[in-house]
Formats: C-alpha cells, structure tokens, sequence
RNA sequence: GGAGAGGUGGCUGAGUGGUCGAAAGCGACGGUCUCGAAAACCGUUAUAGGUGUACGCCUAUCAAGGGUUCGAAUCCCUUCCUCUCCGCCA
C-alpha cells in the first residue's frame, strides 16, 4: 500500500514509479478524490461539532427539567446532511484506500526494465555446470526409481501432485532440516512453526488480496455450496425478488446484492508461502526498534493454484499445487532493508553452494518484478535435464509497502514517533525444486543418485540413492 | 457441536444513556529531595485524521461493522476473538 502523502508531495515520482511497470499516470485520479475526501471530512466535522455542542446543551436543559424543543430541532435540522456527509465520506476514502492498496509497489531505481525473466540482470554466478552424457529429467529419474509417483498422485489429488517414497522422501526431509539447522544455527534466523490457514485480513496483510485470490486456495470452514448459497440468499431482498420474478433483475444480481448484504464470514485461505504467516507475526504491533532486525524461518508446505499456468511445466514436480519451501521473514528498520535484503539473498546462496549446485542470482526486470517488491533478487539453479537454469529462490525487498498494509511499526526508545517497519522476504530454498536439482545435478550413468556431502548426516549417511 | 462468561488506554481494572477520551492502581517519563541512588512527594503520560503561520482548535476511536437516540463504552443486531464446562477428537 503506498502513502497518500507521498502522492500528495511527489506526484511525478509516483507516476514515474507507475510508468516503470508499465501502469498509467494515476496520481490526477487520486489526488482529486483525496482533496473531495478531505473537503468532505471537514464539512462533516464542523456539523458533527455543532451536533455535539448541540447535545451537550440538551443533555444541561434536560437535567434541569427544561424544554430543550428548540436544540433538538436545531440537531433534527442537520440530521440528513451530516449522514448524507458521513456516507460520502466513507465512499470516497474507501475510493482513495482502493487506489493506494491495489497498485504495484514503487521499484528501486536500479531494476533493469522489462518485461520477463529473459530481461533480468544477471548478477552474480556459482559452480560449474556438471558434464553428464544424455542427462535426465528428475521425473525420468525418480519414476525409473521407484520412488517418485505421480501417477498415484493422480488417483489421490488430481494433477501437479506428487508422492514421494522412500529415500526421495528422506532426502525431501533432509533438505529441509539441512537447510532449517543453517538458517538458524549460522544465521541468526528464529525457527517458526506456524499455522497454514489464515484469515482474509492476514492474506491482505502480504498483499495477496484483494488482487491475487485467484492464485489461492481456499479452506472453507462452513457447509456444502449448497448451503452457504442457501445462507446468504436469505439475506435478499423482497424488493430484488419482486424483480427477479418480474424478470427486470437477473438472478445473478440477486445473488451479487444479497451477498453483499449478508455478514461477513471469515473463512480461511491455505497459505501461498510461510512468508504469509512470519510477516504478519509482527501485524498491528509497535515493536522496539532496538530489537530489530527479527528474523524468522520456517519449513512449511506451500498451497498454490496455479490458476495462470495451465500448460507450463507439466510434467513433473517443478510446478505443484503442493510443495515444501524453507522460507526467511526479515523485519529491520527503514534504514536497514537495503543491507538485510543483501544479506538474505547470500544466506539463501550459502544453501545452493553447499549442496555444490551450480547456481546463477538475477535481478528480476521491472515487469516480473512481484507486486509488493522493490527489487528481487531470483536464485537459479542449474537443472541440467531441462539444459536450462530455473528460479529456486526469491528474495523481496518490500520497503513499508506491506508494513503499512498490516500496520506493522517501530518506535527508537525515547521516541514517541513511530515509523512503519520494512519487511523483506526470501526463499531459503524451495525444497520441491531442490530435490530436482540434486537428483539431476548428482544423477548417474546407472540412474543412481549421490547424496551430496552436506545432505549426508541429515540422510543417516546414505551415499547413494537407489 | 451444546451451554455459559467476557473483549475498556503499555498492563491490571472501574464505569449500564448525557460535562467519559474514559476513575483508580501499576509501569514509563520529567521534576523536588540526595554526593549519587532508593523511598517519598509533585507533575506528565493513547492513536489516527482534518484544519490554521501559530499556543491551538475540531473529529473519530472503549474488538469490528451496522442500528436505535438530540446524545452510545453503556441499549439492539451481525461478525470476529478469548475463557469456562460438557461432547467429540490427533
């Protein structure tokens, strides 16, 4: 979310910062229904002390046993402007809030421009890409195996599922607490374990409402369609009911009205990344900025739709509704995110290296560049069955864009004005796309596996997979 | 799932229609005292927004949203959350 007095005082900055993900200037639009707001406001609080000084004087006449007649027609007199103002008020902050949550946060000037991942800047390079004659495909590998089942998959949940066996599933296991034991033993990270299903505002809180429900799961805690349907229906109106049976109403807009009308119930959503829980361990609080930075990691599985990927990465688990991702939270001083996110992405580097994988880090292009991002910085792991490097990580500096969405702040000791955090967010790594990556990095002419060296305690010093 | 009790400032907690943004205590901060500290005493101590050059003034906020009323922390409705007992359960 970005703050209506950064439009107000840098209107150009903000367009610019609009033009470079290619959005139209935006700042006209809002600025003047920021100025109607605010013009609104304070004709309704001028009523609205009138009214009070108004009651207050009844309220005097009436414990003297006076007639107050004349006040309460004076009150009476303003009764229609002052809702007709508060109603006004309320739409057009609800119009000036809409604009400042729903659009894309403002990128660091050095992020290169484009619009895909062919346009990111390659920053730095690991590891020597591994010489294997007629590599294969992790699922090529695993399914030869035994150990890897996407047909079972099928049968259980339907495609972009998979189910792991034996030493596949040990080694899945074995990345994540390899990875777990580094983060926090070397890193200073704070291991979490948390909850998986969330409420809307937390969704909201990471920028991934209202905008990107699609991408989502959702775990509703209440009946069958049927039943939610029938729930909020009665919550229509005799008056679109009348015209839904006249035929001057589609059913649809029956529908849509009574919805809108019934209350709001809060069901869960399945979190898309860890990062949806650690970043809101700190919403609506005012931390002491000493304290800071906070950082915090978690193993956990990843719900993800998919929903704008149909026909990408098939085959496989590259690309799965489900899958574990060791994930780091950073909460730091304003000052500090620029450092932290430095930081972050070199921790995130340190698992790659000592899995021995050859890796590339890019500078995501303005265009590919996340919603509540300033700079991202994707890791890339070289897969050589698909002969091509494959993101593996992300590392997000978000600046106060999600801070101020969750009204997440700090406060210097002996301050009394607080500032909104900063919030950074990385992989530290996706397990799913390890695994790929060390069986087809480690394969063997025989469909073999070699455990990699740092994996071998956490695997009870298996050598070799198959 | 059934029954009940609650949600008030940094914390504890009073307040059931009108000078209540809210008693009291604790904590924190400033001061007096002291060589210094403690104790004691005195004082200060919410957030957001609007408005004016300015001491300021105004508005909103007692979980959230809506309603009743001239006026709501207080009454009504809905939602969310917490706790207790029973049931079920890893």
């Amino acid at each position: 979310m970005h703050d209506i007095r950064f439009v107000r005082e840098q209107a150009e900055a903000f367009d610019e910062g609009l033009k470079r993900r290619g959005l139209p200037p935006m700042s006209a639009e809002i600025l003047k229904a920021d100025s109607e707001r605010r013009s609104v406001q304070t004709e309704m609080q001028e009523l609205q002390a009138k009214r009070n000084e108004a009651s207050k004087q009844i309220g005097e006449i009436k414990r003297k046993g006076g007639n107050a007649d004349e006040q309460m027609k004076l009150v009476a007199a303003m009764k229609d402007r002052l809702s007709a103002l508060e109603t006004a008020e309320k739409e057009l902050a609800a119009k000036v809030q809409g604009y400042l949550c729903s659009l894309p946060n403002i990128l660091f000037p050095e992020v290169p421009p484009g619009v895909d991942d062919s346009d990111a800047k390659e920053v730095r390079r690991f590891g020597e890409q591994p010489k294997i004659a007629a590599p294969k495909e992790h699922y090529e590998l695993g399914e030869a195996l035994g150990m890897m089942d996407f047909e079972r998959a099928a049968k259980l949940s339907g495609a972009r599922f998979t189910v792991l066996q034996g030493q596949l599933a040990l080694l899945e296991r074995a990345l994540g607490n390899f990875m777990l034991d580094t983060h926090t033993q070397e890193f200073g990270y704070l291991e979490v374990s948390p909850p998986l299903l969330v409420k809307d505002e937390i969704m909201f809180g990471v920028g991934q409402l209202p905008k990107f429900a699609d991408d989502m799961f959702f775990a509703g805690r209440t009946k069958s369609r049927e039943d939610l349907l029938r729930e909020a229906l009665t919550y229509a109106e005799a008056a679109d009911i009348d015209a839904l049976k006249k035929g001057e109403m589609s059913l649809a807009d029956v529908v849509a009205n009574a919805m809108n009308r019934a209350p709001v119930k809060e069901d869960l959503w399945l979190v898309t990344t860890a990062e949806v829980p650690l970043t809101n361990l700190v919403n609506n609080e005012i931390l002491e900025k000493e304290k800071l930075p906070l950082r915090f990691t978690a193993r956990t599985p990843c719900f993800r739709s998919e929903a704008g990927s149909a026909g990408k990465d098939t085959r496989g688990m590259l690309r799965q509704h489900q899958f574990y991702k060791v994930e780091l939270v950073s909460i730091t001083a304003p000052e500090k995110s620029v450092e932290e996110h430095e930081r972050m992405a070199s921790c995130a580097e340190t698992i790659l290296k000592r899995l021995e994988l050859p890796f590339r880090t890019v500078m995501l292009a303005t265009g590919d560049t996340g919603f509540c991002s300033k700079k991202t910085y994707d890791l890339e792991v070289w897969l050589p069955g698909q002969n091509r490097y494959r993101e593996i990580s992300s590392c997000s500096n978000c600046g106060d864009f999600q801070a101020r969405r969750m009204n997440a702040r700090c406060r210097a000791a002996g301050d009394k004005q607080t500032e909104f955090v900063h919030t950074l967010n990385g992989s530290g790594i996706a397990i799913g796309r390890a695994l790929i990556a060390v069986m087809e990095n480690y394969q063997q002419p025989d469909g073999s596996i070699v455990v990699p060296n740092a994996l071998r305690k956490y695997m009870n010093g298996l050598e070799r997979i198959g």
